[in-house]
This record gives structure tokens, C-alpha cells and sequence, in this order.
DNA sequence: ACCTGAACACCGTTCAAGT
DNA sequence: ACCTGAACACCGTTCAAGT
């Protein structure tokens, strides 16, 4: 009956149609955020509507107000999600007692995640917080907690914990922001032609910039964990490793 | 005639009406983003719509489009502006030789607009760039120009401009974006009441936050005043100051 | 030259009605 | 119980027509 969609060519504004229908199975909440990332990570934030969510489910979008109460909260979920899935990474499970070793390891995993949802980030980024205990990017409760209970349990005070995790999440956040904002501009020369040399502006008149590499501005991931290190050394000099 | 609008009841749905017509004086470009620049510093991003910044300026909303291609195009606009008038801050007139303390006043005034247009900059930070010479948060051309010039006119070399210019662009970034999710938090706590405890969430499942006072992670300004100098002197100490 | 009206193809959201 | 159809109040954008 309404087993597997099929690709109609009826609906002429959607390219997008026809990619995968879960078919079987209801809809949940978690079912519908986990299409919500799939679909966010294809084609934009821009083009995730309730609509198209909807009939990449099989269902007329307005069916998924049983199971969530707005766009809005969907973008929560969202993003509730994509930092949770963190918690199933090996790499963080034995803590030990270095902590500025879990520290790197915990940076790397969430620009891991970063990279893997590049279009979710600035989501996670700048969506106002709802709690007055979590920060960006690490958002959730849950982790908020692992966080400050690895520092303490490597025998550091709870202000010193948390002075840490503050650095800690600056750092992080405003270089994977870079990062990708540098990913973007990649994506959009390969868009046009292939390597294209970008719709030339008017760097001519900036003399420095005319005579400069622009790949000397990419950020690398050798550059980020050279900042990483250099973080983690001064943190480990004022707290003691 | 089409002098002074006035502030008409008829309209059900738009408190913000009756606000500013500019009335005089036609359109242009700048007039229209300036008018973008504060619609969205009182009513939010999600506010800003082409038919309603219209009717701020007197004018029908599909009148802009003989001045601006369209939204995105206004909204890049908007971050080009609020970023240039960082040109006029007297705290950034003299450079001298001191490149730390430039990096220092050109870190607080960056500030300064972040915290004056607290809606305008996650647009500042998350929108692609559209250039591989720029980065957020100074992105644009004439400012990076400006940024490496202060710092090879201080003898530093170009390559070792890039790299502070990354490394401190990455730094006020994440810093901002953190202190701003605080910002908001705290307006949100303000609106439902006084000085409210907030939705009280399930904090109790978390014994570390549980008995943290939520204060302690609030960025202020002293906080990242410190961590500036900690980035200034790792700098300084790194490339000479 | 500059703006408007009407239209098009969408949105998010609500809710009575269908099965 | 779960979804749909129709409706409402919007969007951004285009373009012929008005002044």
C-alpha cells in the first residue's frame, strides 16, 4: 500500500524527490531528526522544509506535527542529535588521567562531526542555548557534565573545570567556524567549472592581498592541531598536567 | 503624500509598524541596508523580510529590488556594513609599532560590535564567504588588507602575518559566538519574568551542574579580556614583540 | 524613472474531516 | 490512531502596468 514511494516526475519544482522513502516502519520523533541531518547534510539548511521532510518520509508533512511541535523545535532536535552522537565515539571512552589528552582527543571527535556536517554547524553554533549550563559546541547537559566530571576526576577543582571548558570551547568553536567557512568557499570554485581562479574581484587595489597565495589563508588541519597543542601546553603550564 | 506613515491599526500582524519611515529623501542602497542593519537589531533576523523593511522605508518591498538582487544579497550587504564601520573606531586611527596592542584595541572594538549588533553577528560568522582572502570576523577585503599591513609594517613578515591573523581570527570568533549564546540565554530568562530560574530542565540527572551555580560559566568581559592577553603574550613570545 | 498590483510558487501551522 | 485536504497568513520574486 504505501510501501515505497516512487520517483513521480509530477511535482516539477522538486529535483529532490524520488531519493529515499524509509517506506515501512512509522514515523517517530527520532526517524523524523535523523531524516531532518540526512536531509540538511544533502541539499542545505535553506532547503529543509516540513514539506519535503514530510515527503521524503512518505507522509504529507503536516502529518509530522503528531510527532513535534514546530520547525523550530525540529532544528533543536537537530542539533541535539548531531552532539549526542558524539557519545558512541571510541576514541573517548577511556578517560584516564590526562586531561589534557582527553581534551585533544574530545577537540578532534567534534571536528570529526564538524566536517561530517558541515551545513549543521553554524547551527550548532548560533542557535540561542536554552540552559545556562551549556556552550557551544558542546551543547547538551549530558555533555556538559562528561566534560567537567573528566576534569575533575583527573583531580582538578570544579573552577578550575570550569574555566577550562570555556577556553576549551572558544577555541574550538571559532576555528572549526573558520575551517568551514574556508570548506565553503572551496566547494563554491568547484561549483562553476572545475579549479576555476573565482569571480575575480577587486583585490587589485589591496596590494598585500594581490601579492599573496590565498592558499596561505586556508586553514589545515595541521594548523588547527599546531593552535590545538599550543592551547593545551598553556593550559596544562597554568593547571598543572 | 507619501510623507510620514502613519502608525495604522489596521494591520493585525505587525506590531513593529508605525516605527520609522524615513519618509524624504529616496531610495538607495545604503539607505536600505542601514534600514536592514537596525530592523534586525530590534526584531531579529527571522523579522526581516522584504515586504516589511519596504514598509519601514515607506514603500512597497517589492520596490527594493530595483536596489538590492534580493534578500541574500541584502544580507551580505548588512555584514559588509556593520564590519566597515569598524573603519571609523578612533580607538584604531594611530597603529604605531606595537603590533599586540593593535591586535588588543582592534579585538575590543570587534567586540564592541559584536555586542551592538548581538543579531547581526552570527551572520558575520556563519555566512560563506565568498572570497579566499577574508575570514570572519573581519571578512572583508579591505580589512584583511588593513590587518596584514598594520602587522608587516610592524616588521613582521607576511607569512608570519597570516598566521597571527588566523590564529587571532579564530580566537575572537569562538569567543564571541560564546559570550553572545550567554547574552541570549539571559534575555530569554528576562522576558517570562523578572529574574525567573528559568524552565527548570532536568539539571538534577547531572550531579556535577546540579550543584554548580550557573554564573560561573557566564563569559564576562574580564574573562575574555584575560584570554586575549594569554593569546597576545603566546604570540608576542612567538614571533617577537 | 520609479513604484505598484497582481500573480506565481512556495512557506509554517491549524484543524476538521476522513480511513 | 494516524494521516490528509483545505485553509490561513504569510514568504521571495517577477513583471506588466500605472504615474
Amino acid at each position: 500500500v504505501a510501501d515505497a514511494v516512487e520517483s513521480t516526475s509530477a511535482g516539477h519544482a522538486d529535483p529532490a524527490a524520488g531519493e529515499t522513502a524509509t517506506g515501512r516502519g512509522s514515523l517517530d520523533r527520532q526517524r523524523i531528526i535523523d531524516a531532518a541531518v540526512r536531509l540538511i547534510d544533502q541539499y542545505g539548511l535553506r532547503q529543509l522544509t516540513m514539506r519535503r521532510l514530510g515527503s521524503h518520509l512518505g507522509v504529507e508533512g503536516m502529518a509530522l506535527y503528531h510527532y513535534i511541535p514546530g520547525r523550530e523545535s525540529l532544528l533543536d532536535g537537530v542539533v541535539e542529535t548531531v552532539v549526542d552522537n558524539l557519545h558512541d565515539d571510541p576514541d573517548l571512552k577511556l578517560v584516564g588521567s590526562d586531561w589534557p589528552d582527553y581534551l585533544r582527543r574530545l577537540a578532534l571527535a567534534v571536528r570529526r562531526t564538524a566536517f561530517a556536517h558541515p551545513e549543521v554547524f553554524p547551527l550548532i553554533a548560533s542557535r540561542p542555548t536554552t540552559t545556562p549550563w551549556t556552550r557551544p559546541p558542546l551543547r547538551s547537559l549530558r555533555w556538559t557534565e562528561t566534560f567537567l566530571r573528566a576534569m575533575t576526576d583527573c583531580g582538578l577543582s570544579g573552577g578550575t573545570a570550569i574555566v577550562i571548558y570555556r577556553s576549551w570551547s572558544g577555541f574550538l568553536l571559532g576555528h572549526l567556524l573558520l575551517d568551514l567557512s574556508v570548506r565553503d568557499v572551496a566547494a563554491a570554485g568547484q561549483e562553476h567549472d572545475q579549479a576555476l581562479p573565482l569571480p575575480v574581484p577587486d583585490v587589485i587595489e589591496y596590494p598585500l592581498l594581490a601579492g599573496l597565495d590565498p592558499a596561505l589563508l586556508r586553514e589545515n588541519s595541521a594548523d588547527f592541531e599546531r593552535d590545538l597543542e599550543l592551547l593545551l601546553r598553556r593550559l596544562a603550564a597554568e593547571f598543572g598536567h
